[in-house]
DNA sequence: AAGATGCGGCCAGTATGCGGCCGCAATTGC
DNA sequence: GCAATTGCGGCCGCATACTGGCCGCATCTT
């Protein structure tokens, strides 16, 4: 399963998946030991992939894409995992056809094999539906294009009290949290960072960038939700 | 320079080129022994790489594009979806790679313009991590494979009380409810319906099918769970 | 300042890969 | 249909290359 001669290759499929690693959880993942690691991780950096790492707490492995990487490809088990995390977002958003199309189409192009295997997964698979939640595929799309590129938003807000208003933010990140979707930005002109209910989000429109990206100013959003709720315009 | 353990990468490098290959081609190139090379093809070919050959002269090496989306077969939105639903189950398995390792790889064969939405929507989204539920990848597979070709499963089991015992069954579905993912079955030696946590099943084998597929005496898994679920293995 | 983490040299033991050989199968071209 | 070419994979003995542990040292966070 797995040897030595191909622990280069599933080395550099962990270290693409965009996570950071320590040399202790690659060693685990890989059943070998730290120091084998770090020998691995010199020979990609021999042939040329971008391996960086950091020591210090709060360690880092990471794969900076520097050059063409060799085409991975799906393993049975992600082909599960895919097939499995769809299923769970169509439990979820019954009324939503874009995910269970998308399934479909995705299974049509994988290979005999793992097609099978993507067939059988949703065939056995059922989710209760847990939390019922809507989102606007295009609005994620929007905010997913501008916190790319750095542009701005602009958009009509409805608050949880009915009032309207105009506004104008850098977006942050989209956010998923209990059964809503939330927009986490910064709003220009109340000078602050505010949390947005997507479904009270209407007629927005993006401004082209690229402005630079403004510093979140806490650790995570977690700290910030926790910390600092009572000033957003959501709970 | 060239190292056995990092030569499954040179290979696949090689066979990306397009090119076709005769085995004595690539063993001159990766200087090594014909024999070798047939080796670490079959190793390509134990972790899914599609690599073609053909005996005969003009003989032929070759790397099969296993999954290749065409530009038009997803849309926006739909990218946006499945990236989304991948991120969903990366909060719910922290310590799980394979869904990163999956969505990165997927991203890889998306056309373009979709490569950059699917890049922004992984960017900008952030799930809060709601129910912590770890699951085995492998008997996700089993499961599914099993659900397919109508055949039994073997399993050791330790109920909520801290029995054991070896169950046979006959798997109906896989079933995600709360946080844990649970095999509906018809127990063979127990002659009922039951409910099994997956995470409390080991040593689990499948014994070849096909059987014909029991009927599932409910309507849904939904009403057998509500009228019925004192009876089950699990609460 | 302390703790965590990465780096890479060294070394002994051994697992792993290697090459060569084989009979067999598949494909091409005559 | 036959011969030539090439791939397949089992087997075996050998030695290379990998492994893990240990070390002192450098780097980064808190």
């Amino acid at each position: 399963m797995d040897s030595p001669s191909t622990r280069s290759l599933e080395l550099l499929a962990l270290l693409q998946s965009g996570r950071t690693w320590t040399a202790h959880d690659l060693a685990a993942r890989l059943r070998v030991s730290a120091r084998t690691v770090r020998r691995d991780a010199m020979r990609l950096r021999g042939m040329g992939y971008d391996v960086s790492s950091r020591p210090g707490p709060g360690a880092l492995y990471a794969l900076r894409p520097s050059m063409k990487i060799p085409p991975l490809l799906l393993s049975a088990d992600e082909v599960s995992t895919i097939i499995t995390s769809i299923l769970i977002l169509e439990a979820w958003l019954p009324d939503d056809a874009k995910a269970a199309t998308a399934r479909t189409k995705l299974e049509q192009v994988l290979p005999g094999g793992l097609q099978r295997r993507a067939a059988a997964v949703a065939l056995s698979t059922q989710v209760l539906r847990e939390a019922p939640a809507s989102v606007d595929w295009e609005l994620v799309g929007t905010i997913a294009d501008s916190v790319a590129t750095g542009a701005r938003l602009g958009f009509d807000y409805t608050d949880q009290r009915g009032r309207h208003s105009r506004r104008r933010v850098e977006p942050y990140r989209h956010l998923l949290r209990q059964q809503y979707w939330y927009l986490v930005a910064y709003d220009l002109d109340r000078d602050d960072w505010r949390l947005f209910r997507l479904d009270r989000m209407e007629a927005s429109t993006i401004s082209p960038g690229p402005h630079a990206h403004r510093a979140f100013p806490w650790n995570s959003i977690e700290d910030w939700l926790t910390s600092d709720f009572g000033a957003s315009d959501e709970h």
